[in-house]
DNA sequence: ACCAATTGCTGAGGTTACCTCAAGATGAGG
DNA sequence: CCTCATCTTGAGGTAACCTCAGCAATTGGT
């Protein structure tokens, strides 16, 4: 058999191609991080976290661009593996301070030294200027 | 106060920018196909339908690059909404073929034309050559 | 100082789009 | 026939969101 086995389709609108990679790249991600029981958007967020020190609840939605109530999701299964504390804000008892722990630390160097970040290498079969241009349409595409 | 109303996040790793803009144009889909009570992944499915005719559900699923428990799903959804059906296939008694209805016809267009293809205006925001680039690029990511 | 409106978080409950695993029916080859 | 492979689907699960409503604390008048 084996008649056609070139991509399994080309009903590419750029939509659709957009959509395919970008599953494709969960699926790696998910597996890259499975060894440390962390799922892509716990990652993302440890991420954040420990690169803007303590920050708000909802100041962590805005950066990963979620709802607050999905953040707080987040934050729920990240301390629940010791990764990151919440503490009250001293500012306003409304609110409450993310932080990353030591473990939390840890575990995010190890898991962008161990594996290079996440699912990046994907990327790593094009080009540099693809890579560039990719960067620059994204970022437009962004808003 | 708006102090820093730039775009919420410089965390871009390609992958992370990525999935925003993958994340973004489900947004703009699911939006735009409210009108007709159709999900993204219908839509896609209801496509691939209209342009390859009767086929198995398994090579849906292999069109749609979802596992075929999956597209039993989508299917199931789709013919509980009229606008595809089942049948036997004639050649394998195990398989089962699925067609687009009339109705289902109608709604493909519908969406099409009404529109323009989904969430595709996202990319009109990019030149001519941004997208050329963007679709070789998004071929090469493919595999 | 006091009340209203606002803000910050979270419980409850949903949705989409997947997945695996195993069972039931059928087909194909020896 | 009998075994093995193939096709679909029931059961059950997961990730990553979402909205809506409620409670607590703060802020902005007056």
């Amino acid at each position: 058999m084996i008649e056609d086995q070139r991509s399994p389709d080309r009903d590419d609108t750029l939509a659709e191609a957009f959509r395919s990679v970008a599953h494709q790249l969960r699926r790696i991600s998910v597996e890259s991080l499975a060894h440390w029981e962390v799922s892509p958007s716990q990652s993302r967020a440890l991420r954040t976290l420990t690169r803007h020190g303590s920050i708000r609840l909802s100041e962590l939605s805005e950066h990963l661009r979620i709802a607050p109530r999905s953040a707080t999701e987040v934050v729920d299964d990240l301390q629940a593996k010791g990764l990151v504390q919440r503490q009250p804000d001293p500012q306003d008892r409304r609110a409450t301070l993310v932080a990353v722990t030591e473990h939390g630390i840890e575990v995010g160097q190890a898991i962008r030294s161990a594996q290079g970040t996440e699912a990046e290498r994907l990327f790593d079969r094009l080009s540099a200027t693809d890579r560039a241009h990719l960067a620059r349409i994204l970022r437009k595409l962004r808003i």
